[in-house]
DNA sequence: ACTCTATTTTACCAATAGGTTAATTAATAA
DNA sequence: TTATTAATTAACCTATTGGTAAAATAGAGT
């Protein structure tokens, strides 16, 4: 895995059972045997998925008797949407699309435009 | 790797490669040779990151004579935003806190109210 | 037909991921 | 001090990742 910041939080959320708890953490602090109860994994494995959250700073853990919990920290979180800004006009661009083809399937008409090509050669040298 | 489509799409995006092909993307269709131009990278290597975009969608391709086209698709980084809207106040009340420990530092008042703790053991049965 | 360019496939490699069981550490409770 | 509970560490396993070099495929141009 790379070691850069958003390689790491994107890493780190690659995987359902992290997800899941990061979920959990939503509604507040939680220890890992608690954290572990809906899984069907062992404690190490519990472990190890927090370790990775930790590392990715998606997690932050304190002390408190023999329990360490755990507690959501969304700084990373913050990064990726600032990271998916630069992407958001695309996914709103393709809406536009969708939205002009339901609109053309109702009137019927001007239907040929939309098998204009764009000219892929442009970018090569 | 998961085989969920979150997972799968945050795996693409875990490595910088990845990412930047995809900022690369942005400006329009590109051939795999001029994809791979930036990178100090063999090209299978850049044909196996492609594959994995593929995988997650995150860009179609297309022919053209002994070229293979890649362009964006932005619906799974959609996905993603879908997403983080459960988190999204996370951040936004970090921030509240923030600007109230700036307004804090400011007046010099009501500094204690911070020291008050959450009660950890609520959750545990 | 031959050659050049674009791209992928194959076979290989070392490092990492994600899980296990068993042993260990650490604090509480009796 | 002994037992219980919480959590981690150690050792191990298999599959996947991300890279390589070399060979194969495929279309274009001459």
């Amino acid at each position: 895995m790379s070691t850069d910041q958003l390689s790491t939080t994107f890493h780190a959320l690659a995987d359902p059972t992290r997800r899941a708890i990061l979920a959990s953490l939503t509604t507040g602090e939680k220890t890992v045997t608690d954290l572990a109860k809906p899984f069907d994994m062992t404690m190490p494995a519990i472990t190890k998925h927090l370790k990775v959250l930790e590392k990715a700073k998606l997690i932050e853990r304190s002390r408190d008797a023999q329990y360490r919990p755990c507690h959501l920290n969304p700084a990373p979180l913050k990064n990726v949407d600032e990271w998916m800004e630069q992407y958001r006009k695309f996914w709103e661009a393709s809406f536009d699309r969708l939205d002009d083809y339901l609109k053309q399937l109702k009137t019927k008409e001007k239907s040929d435009e939309n098998r204009k090509k764009p000219n892929r050669r442009n970018n090569r040298q």
